[in-house]
DNA sequence: GTTGACATACGAAGCGCTTCGTAATACTCT
DNA sequence: AGAGTATTACGAAGCGCTTCGTATGTCAAC
């Protein structure tokens, strides 16, 4: 199997849509991004079936309209983004990226905690590393 | 003052090779990624002179030959495209991202501590959040 | 069954990224 | 000076992303 291909940035919106909504019709993902954007219906109609081919959405066919919804968990998508951008700009380094991320905006205190928590998971579950 | 784009898969690779080496002219970023990819010469020489349009490099004129070097420091091209991944792909949350790198792959336990002593240090300085 | 509203499908234009080929220029060595 | 080599400059082709316009199909309601 293919792995994924990396989603453009409009490929990325659709999906940001589609993961907050569910499996969406063309038409609900039209509305949701005329808050933000300007893309006509034709436009996002032709970005999902792109990505049909691509294999970042599957629909299946009502009697008239299309539910489009993703192939990938939302999380798949985003590790790999992320393992992706790690790649390309940090030298495969995780950690440097969590640290210009940290460093970028400093997350809330409640965050904060999140992620220590997320740690400490990991350095009793990770002692192999 | 313009912000400075996004670089492209190419100049990302680029800009990598000048972070690490420092500035470089086209011959020795040329010969450095022939290691890795298979681009031409010529390929290279387009790539920095593009980049130098765009603002991601500024060269200095020998009498034969140019030397390229970021006009931005790395951590803060390197905070920039962290910044935008988390606005496309995670709706702007940074510790959301955080999250997904460190799931992706667990850092080793030295840099856990990196992690650990940076969250310490935001936890002191920025309580104002 | 004709009209109107809405859905999908298709094709094409425009622009940016990637990649070279070729030309012009400068330096080196004989 | 001439030949060979390295460097920069330029132009163009090919492909993917983004964007629409237009065509075609379907359902509902008069």
């Amino acid at each position: 199997m293919e792995p994924q291909p990396r989603p453009t940035d409009a490929e990325l919106e659709i999906l940001r849509i589609i993961w907050a909504r569910g499996p969406s019709t063309v038409r609900e993902v039209f509305d949701e991004m005329a808050k933000g954007r300007n893309a006509g219906y034709t436009t996002v109609l032709k970005f999902m079936q792109i990505m049909m081919e691509k294999a970042l959405l599957k629909r299946t066919e009502a009697h008239r309209v299309h539910t489009y919804e993703v192939t990938a968990p939302q999380e798949q998508t985003q590790r790999q983004l992320v393992r992706d951008l790690a790649d390309r700009a940090f030298g495969g380094s995780r950690s440097s990226l969590v640290m210009q991320a940290l460093a970028s905006k400093p997350a809330s205190l409640n965050e904060l905690a999140q992620i220590r928590k997320m740690l400490d998971e990991y350095e009793r579950g990770g002692k192999k590393t």
